[in-house]
DNA sequence: AATCTAATTCTTGTATACAAGAACGTTGAC
DNA sequence: GTCAACGTTCTTGTATACAAGAATTAGATT
């Protein structure tokens, strides 16, 4: 049933990437990796190939692939990036969303208001994770909404640990309403700034975290 | 000299696939394009590997990839989004550009009005590039920068059309005129909008043409 | 004649073998 | 002791060989 072996290893080996496994500039060893997944080169380079693809890693030739962690300066530029994707998809979504479109984003802000009642980080997590989704895809748009899911993919990592913040999640919620009743009322621009706001805050916030823990090191 | 042939052909696969000189749907034969290529499949399939990475094929385990021309709905997405991302990038661009910058993309307009009073389209699509690109670059955000890059290259075969229309090239000009002036004054909104609407009607342009080619084969 | 089935053929996916460039260590000269 | 040149070893890139699933065709049955 395993068919494709190369899919499977690079999904992993996106994982141990996501997961911080590998330093910055590490080296991905094909005849190591080959060994610890137990095949051959053959699936595991195409698998390093869609690392290379995906921006992951970087590819020298004759040398090696590398595995390339974005620094403080390009995981700023993503969470921007991310935060402005977000706002068009809300503006689009404004001009675009239905009512009952409208009421599933309300039902899923219930959710998120019972997990920040049960203090429950993980639920409230993926809880903001579907309405989030969701607005990308009332942007209707799906090749934006594509994008905007492949950019939040790539930040879920980064984007997990800023809700520990005292007063984060509470915040992270009422912005949640703010976003509904824009939407509600149709402001593509209203909703675009709540949306755009609502996500550059969390790169912020990651900034803050990510200095902090410099200055515990020093 | 000529390291990782994958990647030659890679890219000479892509500009094919670009050109339309395969139908959506062509499965990518692996043994007959190497043949074609004069190499082994083994650095033939990391090409194609690369095609599925950007979406211009899609694979099917044990069966083969497959070319994935962009249907007319999937091409109005990706200009809506490509103006929406240069709209961020002219927001951006306005509340960060200097001075200097600014200089740049005067000159840029004014190759771009010399190609004009030359009727050089190829000209003006050159430097037309130049403008744009340049304003990638002055959203001050690299991450950005790219994916722009990446969506702009992607739609290059489409927009290039839509310029032949009678007097689009006059009416691009004057949008472009109208982008600086906002970028000048320094108008994050305004920047925005121009640009957002200088895309998206090509988009729309973009739109006319098929249908009227549509209605021409009827 | 149509359809289901089985066998053959074809194609993809993976393993292995081979070639060539890069890294590394050793030896020699200064 | 340092540095450079050479040779060995290691790693990547490519070719080929093999395995297994998909397509196709021929044959049998209704």
């Amino acid at each position: 049933m395993d068919i494709r072996r190369a899919d499977l290893i690079a999904n992993e080996l996106e994982e141990l990437v996501f997961a911080g496994e590998f330093a910055d500039g590490d080296r991905l060893d094909e005849v190591k990796l080959a060994a610890h997944f137990g095949v051959s080169r053959t699936p595991l380079r195409e698998a390093l190939q869609r690392l290379v693809a995906s921006g992951l890693a970087e590819q020298i030739p004759r040398r090696g692939v590398f595995v390339r962690q974005p620094g403080p300066v390009e995981l700023m530029e993503m969470f921007e990036t991310m935060a402005e994707i977000e706002g068009v998809c809300g503006r689009l979504a404004a001009m675009r969303i239905s009512e009952q479109a409208l009421d599933v984003l309300v039902e899923a802000n219930k959710r998120c208001q019972q997990a920040i009642d049960n203090s429950d980080i993980d639920e409230y997590y993926r809880e903001n994770e579907v309405f989030h989704h969701f607005i990308y895809q009332q942007s209707g748009n799906s090749f934006l909404e594509q994008e905007a899911l492949r950019l939040h993919r790539r930040l879920k990592p980064f984007r997990r640990h800023q809700l520990k913040l005292r007063g984060r999640m509470a915040q992270s919620m009422s912005e949640h309403v703010a976003i509904v009743s824009a939407l509600r009322a149709g402001n593509p621009e209203v909703a675009a700034q709540a949306l755009r706001g609502h996500v550059a805050i969390q790169g912020e916030k990651f900034h803050l975290l990510m200095s902090s823990l410099k200055t515990a090191a020093q």
